[in-house]
DNA sequence: AGCACGCCGACT
DNA sequence: GTCGGCGTGCTC
């Protein structure tokens, strides 16, 4: 199609059939507005109807043999696609055979034109960047400057310490690491994004921020903001200027010019993992924005994941040496057989130095988070309920039906107490308030303060207080916890899942490291590798140990896996396009959970990814186009099913 | 998805 | 001749 301007568009849509790009043809009218990044909107299907889309790219020609229809309309002047961002979303959506539209529209925030329009109106002072940094802590000084300068990807173990910054403020170490190595980058004239599992991590790291960057060099993307504010902080970010862009998993898709750093805090938090589809990790987002871009990469965590371990093995990213080995003292305590008057799950040993401590301030007491696991108890005498097969625990299934064994499945039916001979399971909530309410009568005149899911602290003063808090929603205390009680570990170790174990020493690795210098911190009941991991602060070595037990089995993240859940016919053919591919194998099909809807869980090698994925999705294309076939001589319309989902973490 | 096109039976 | 019913197929 000779002559004229031509935009390529991508449409905005679900359907894996519209998932590339179109052109149409630029109308004189729209000439000037129509520039590569805009919003606009498409006739699809002679005039009928109106897509929104993208335009990724602006051409003189166009290759499809066809008329052109005409760009409708352009939404707004300002190009809110970035190339590189469209670089990502295309590479991201395609790693896990998913729609780039999808990926874009956890990208790019929704349009707020009042904010748009005074945003248009406004100057533009970046402010100043930041100079006379002192070195980025937590290694060997100059150690991630010189990474950060070639472009490195780097492993970090987190210095495990609350540090005070002058301006009286306590945060996690690690919040200072990241939050200096982003100022370097942008002392440089380097983009940073820093991305973290939610936003008691950011108030963190935006406290340290605002210490030593201008604020105007900080933009925030998180989902607290209101719509609008998230709309202006995206359009700052698409401006020349280098920023610092901190926030949830979906800052790593944040425009960003000259991008020298992506920084993860705490990669194995389930929070990184986005449940949108197509469901790409942020993680593995930021690994491809590294290669796309060449920025360093920097992951720090007190745990390092074993997918980070992986990486590691393979030399794609480096370990880098803490500057020193602090570990907090962590004292690994055997459930108390008698424990004492009242004193709920605690033992003697740490009932005694908890009393101790907390007349010089706050003390920290975890807890597992109800409903988690519902284990069953003796409803004589309350002793944990264990499967007389395995020792494990018991709990009623999620769908409902007869108590079972977690670990093996061995029903309950004929189980008897060990210890007093009782017949009848209780459910054991074992929740924050009511650890809370036992503590409070435990420890008369001491503040109780409570910080569970729903309600959580974000901080705690000096002052003495037991502060009971649930997995993941510790408060972090000025100064430190005088001393931490890990109380629920073997509830918490019972939950059902692949990846408990990491998520258990995670969980306790970020709690002990709220701790002060040389406060003890109690392991209550747990013993083992996981113990030993905790006690040592060598997590990197269990990390490196259970990847090795899971190459062994071939779960992830030693493979990759993909799940295929269509009708029966849908699910063989699937399965027979990649069934026989260099390094993967298919586990099932099996009954999935839907009404005659089928599963299978295709596992492969990384190197078989691509090949994989461009499979599958073809066979997506085909279900959502084939012909519906009459059944029975009526023509029925048949529910065009085939979810395919990539790295799913609940999977196998 | 959602809409237009086309091919077959019943109509002013 | 042509209206409209419902499969079929495509979307620049």
């Amino acid at each position: 199609m000779p002559g004229g301007a031509v935009a390529r568009v991508l449409v905005d849509s679900p359907l894996p059939q519209l998932d590339q790009l179109f052109d149409y043809a630029v109308p004189e009218r729209l000439a000037d507005a129509a520039k590569a990044g805009v919003r606009v909107r498409v006739p699809l299907r002679s005039g009928g109807r109106i897509a929104d889309g993208w335009i990724v790219d602006l051409a003189d020609t166009s290759d499809y043999h066809g008329t052109l229809s005409e760009l409708e309309d352009v939404v707004s002047a300002v190009p809110l696609l970035r190339p590189e961002v469209w670089d990502l979303a295309r590479a991201a959506a395609d790693r896990a055979a998913g729609n780039a539209s999808d990926i874009l529209r956890l990208a790019i925030p929704s349009r707020y034109v009042r904010v748009e329009r005074s945003w248009l109106a406004a100057q533009h002072d970046p402010g100043p960047l930041p100079t006379g940094l002192p070195p980025i802590p937590g290694a060997e000084p100059g150690r991630i400057e010189a990474g950060l300068e070639r472009g490195e990807r780097m492993s970090l173990a987190a210095d495990p310490r609350p540090v005070r910054l002058p301006t009286g403020e306590w945060v996690g170490a690690w919040a200072a690491t990241l939050a200096q190595a982003a100022a370097h980058a942008l002392a440089a004239d380097r983009s940073a994004l820093l991305v973290v599992p939610d936003y008691r991590d950011q108030e963190q790291l935006e406290a340290v921020l605002a210490a030593s960057v201008d604020p105007r060099r900080v933009l925030r993307t998180d989902a607290r903001q209101s719509g609008g504010d998230r709309y202006r902080a995206f359009l700052d970010a698409t401006r020349p200027d280098a920023r610092i862009i901190v926030g949830n998993r979906s800052t790593v898709y944040s425009p960003a010019a000259r991008l020298g750093l992506i920084a993860i805090w705490d990669d194995g938090d389930p929070l990184l993992a986005e449940p949108l589809a197509p469901g790409v990790h942020a993680r593995d987002a930021a690994l491809i924005r590294q290669e796309q871009s060449g920025a360093a990469l920097l992951m720090v965590a007190h745990t390092r994941s074993v997918d980070v371990q992986r990486l590691v093995e393979i030399g794609w990213v480096h370990e880098v040496a803490p500057s020193k080995h602090v570990r907090p003292r962590v004292i690994p305590t055997e459930q108390q057989a008698t424990p004492e008057p009242g004193s709920a799950r605690i033992p003697t040993l740490a009932w005694r130095q908890a009393q101790e401590a907390v007349r010089d301030g706050p003390v920290l007491v975890q807890v597992a988070r109800p409903g988690n696991a519902p284990l069953l108890a003796c409803d004589r005498c309350r002793e944990p309920a264990r499967c007389a097969a395995c020792g494990g625990g018991l709990a009623v299934p999620r769908e409902g039906g007869t108590a079972r064994c977690v670990l093996c499945g061995t029903s309950a039916s004929g189980w008897r107490c060990t210890v007093c001979d009782g017949t009848r399971l209780r459910a054991v909530t074992v929740g924050a308030s009511r650890t809370a309410d036992e503590l409070g009568r435990a420890f008369p005149r001491t503040r109780v303060i409570l910080s569970d899911g729903e309600r959580p602290v974000l901080r705690v003063g000096p002052e003495p207080a037991l502060v009971v808090a649930t997995r993941g929603a510790e408060p972090i205390a000025d100064g430190g916890y005088r001393a931490v009680l890990l109380l629920d570990g073997e509830r918490m170790l019972l939950r059902e899942s692949l990846r408990v174990a990491e998520d258990c020493l995670r969980w306790w690795s970020n709690a002990s490291a709220l701790a002060a210098p040389g406060a003890p911190v109690f392991l209550v009941g747990v013993a083992g590798a996981l113990a030993t991991a905790l006690t040592t602060w060598h997590q990197a070595d269990w990390a490196d140990t259970e990847l090795a037990a899971r190459r062994a089995l071939r779960f992830p993240p030693a493979v990759r896996v993909a799940s295929v859940t269509a009708g029966h016919a849908a699910v063989a053919h699937t399965v027979e396009a990649v069934r026989d591919l260099d390094g993967v194998d298919v586990l099932g099909p099996a009954p999935a959970d839907d009404e005659g809807l089928e599963r299978a869980i295709v596992r492969f090698d990384y190197a078989a990814g691509a090949r994989v994925a461009r499979e599958l999705r073809a066979e997506m294309i085909r279900v959502a186009t084939e012909r519906r076939r009459p059944v029975a001589g009526r023509p029925v319309r048949r529910p065009r099913v085939l979810r395919v989902r990539f790295d799913d973490p609940d999977v196998p």
